[in-house]
DNA sequence: GGAAATCCTTGATCCGGATCAAGATTCTTT
DNA sequence: AAAGAATCTTGATCCGGATCAAGGATTTCC
């Protein structure tokens, strides 16, 4: 099973001093079966998220029905990040596929130890910048027009992901129904 | 015609420690005329820019067809955030859409003034968030399916890129054909 | 372990945006 | 100001992925 201690020190490269000062405070734990919502449409999400165990989905309603644009899976981060940067309620919903187990630490907490610990501060800017720099990958793969490409590119980038997630939200997240999925498969 | 002392104490918040700093190492000053490429695809691109006259694209191509990813107008910063960050050959290319004027900061100048201003670590790090945040944006408008609605919502939160930019290029940037765009613009 | 729900697959049809084409308009350049 | 280039518009056709439908395979959960 994942730990966050690990996470801090080997992912993020903390030192003792910052790790175990983000450890005080990352004291919530969390439990989550099938079909439940770790941030409804609406809320405010106090609480950044490490998850230790199980698989999430990011949805977003557009025209009635639901898009899936992200994933969470065990041993990284998860968040609805507009609603923590901005604090503001989340357009978003995460909802978990499976039995989940997560860590959260929350936005107050958190944003005072950034300006505690200026390491913290360049850490987090770096994890920031990692993000934007996801995005930006993921806007060229949904460039792609043919869906047997943007499948292609997901199975290269992210081979695990078909091991966690049913099929049906994979489609949803590269933009294609699930038929056309089962279609290009193979 | 926009200035760069003005954007950085009105737009980025700077007290005049830190907006001087930058300024006494934001010296270069370079003219485009259309047509002319700020950025190759393939170089590494050493600056980040200011905008003080003009417009510009940024272009990735995908299957052999350029595509449109950004804008670039005056009083706004442009780079290719990859290579930017990563320091690495950019995958983008950066145009001049018309006669341009920009002046330009070393990334090696800019993140040792990082280190040097922590102030400046946190105004960065909230500009990356935003970036980050419109990036976000952008993936909910290009989440709608109809084009109609994706050059409505362009409407509403850009007005002045119809302005502008040609729009074959909003075409391309909103991911349809320039004659998809003229068909649904009335 | 077995019923029920969910998910996956395959087939048939449909439709909206891409493509191709050509003329009209606007912008650029000298 | 005029020629030339680039852009915009409108029409006709086409095609790939969405939609609708139904049977089969897995999972979930008591």
């Amino acid at each position: 099973m994942a730990t966050l201690s690990q996470f801090l020190q080997e992912q993020l490269r903390l030192p003792d001093e910052e790790a175990s000062a983000l450890l005080r405070h990352w004291q919530k734990a969390k439990s989550l079966r099938r079909g439940d919502f770790l941030t409804r449409k609406g809320q405010v999400e106090q609480y950044l998220y490490y998850i230790t165990e199980g698989t999430l989905a990011i949805f977003y309603d557009i025209d009635e029905n639901e898009q899936v644009v992200g994933f969470g899976y065990p041993d990284t981060l998860i968040l609805s990040i507009p609603s923590f940067i901005r604090n503001r309620p989340s357009d978003y919903y995460i909802q978990a596929l499976g039995p989940t187990e997560l860590r959260g630490i929350s936005r107050t907490d958190f944003y005072r130890l950034l300006e505690q610990y200026p390491l913290l501060e360049t850490t987090w800017r770096q994890a920031v910048e990692e993000a934007l720099l996801g995005r930006i990958e993921r806007e060229i793969d949904l460039l792609t027009v043919s869906p047997r490409e943007r499948i292609q590119r997901l199975l290269n980038r992210s081979p695990h992901v078909f091991q966690l997630i049913p099929n049906k939200y994979i489609a949803s997240y590269l933009r294609m129904t699930p038929e056309t999925l089962s279609r290009n498969m193979r």
